[in-house]
DNA sequence: CAGCGGCGTTAGTGGTCGTTAACCTGGTGG
DNA sequence: CCACCAGGTTAACGACCACTAACGCCGCTG
């Protein structure tokens, strides 16, 4: 029933093995040869799927921030009864960008990691698909969060990426119980932080004798 | 009249330098010569201070792996004023980790970037000095929030570090007015989500109609 | 069956990089 | 004045690595 899994093409078995390779030891740590083994063909055979090394890297970090951009986009337009509830398009976007920590973490580690080892032009499309991406959470947390500014609304944003993509680090097992647990939480923190960026406007109010 | 920053050593230098450059293209990507090149000499003669590319790494991962855990041990036993009030200390470790985050951005970066490229010794090293800095917070965040399991209580203290360390991510000159306002307010996003998490304990309570 | 194109293989090549070797030099203490 | 040493220098070496060349196998189509 599953519409488009079954056969994996040699271009995806490579370009999985690719990142988890290129997340494990850096895009330089990695020879073409370790790339090959791991999909059973040795060395040069790559190079009848891809042009080079970089290319695959390219073609992993466009497709996750295409992905990433994509998704969030069809979250933000999908309003599920006609209501226009910014904070639930915010619930959604952390939702989905979790499911995206949880399930491609190599990706995920790459997408902020090695982005400075591609040519120029991959490099400059990665970061207009990136940028889209910030300024879609931006648009919405600046509506769901009107007191922030829409610079504090960046700044908050990224630190936010930066807490969802912390998964990776947690990866030692027995960490958490389960997957959903680990979303709920990434999820509760998530929003937490947001809501606490736009409460306490004041100088380091909000917390001291008011948090006991 | 400052203590002891007027002259900075040679091999100080040269850690500055690498710590820059190995952030920036990461370590594989980083030749000696560059390292040289940064401070005036070439190549082969970075070996009058170091045993090899690898032990400039180890130094610096150590180091700042050491400081981290000092300054926070530091923190969390001076209690100002004789009151034992865990709150204050999570405050007082937030700042302190803060300031690290602005001030040694690039080993920041280092730190849960280049771990895996150490030796098995060095590595061991820092992974300790790391594990014993989490337990640390852990132990102040279980004691704010009684509420949190202790495992959960990890996570959070790992995704919080996620997202203080995203300093680096809005480098881009003009994200934040200054220094002061990034650090408030990545001190809002830290308490606010440790709170977050441990408020709504239920299933996905604590939003939605709420959050309005 | 002939031809051919997709997909691999092994051998080789040019270049880069970490490291070592051998040598030089300016200041310093006896 | 001399021996020495910390701290440089350039040259060379060996390993590695991305990539190319040349070749082989197999399934398909006419």
């Amino acid at each position: 029933m599953s519409t488009q899994a079954p056969a994996p093409t040699r271009r995806e078995q490579i370009l999985k093995e690719a990142a988890r390779l290129f997340a494990e030891r850096g895009f330089h740590g990695v020879g073409v040869d370790e790339i090959g083994a791991a999909v059973g063909i040795s060395g040069p055979g790559l190079y009848r799927h891809f042009a080079g090394k970089e290319a695959m890297l390219a073609e992993l970090l466009v497709g996750i921030s295409g992905r990433l951009l994509a998704g969030g986009k069809r979250r933000a337009a999908e309003v599920p009864e006609g209501e226009r509830d910014p904070a639930a398009v915010l619930d959604s976007l952390v939702r989905g960008h979790i499911d995206f920590a949880l399930d491609d973490r190599p990706l995920i580690v790459l997408h902020d990691r090695e982005l400075d080892r591609l040519r120029d032009t991959d490099r400059k499309l990665v970061r207009s698909l990136q940028r889209q991406y910030v300024e879609l959470w931006v648009q919405v947390v600046c509506e769901v969060h009107p007191r922030l500014s829409e610079a504090e609304a960046r700044a908050c944003v990224h630190a936010v990426f930066g807490l969802l993509n912390s998964t990776p680090h947690l990866s030692r097992p027995g960490a958490l119980p389960g997957r959903a647990a680990t979303a709920e939480l990434l999820h509760r923190l998530a929003l937490g932080a947001f809501r606490a960026a736009a409460d306490g406007s004041g100088p380091a109010s909000g917390e001291g004798g008011g948090g006991v």
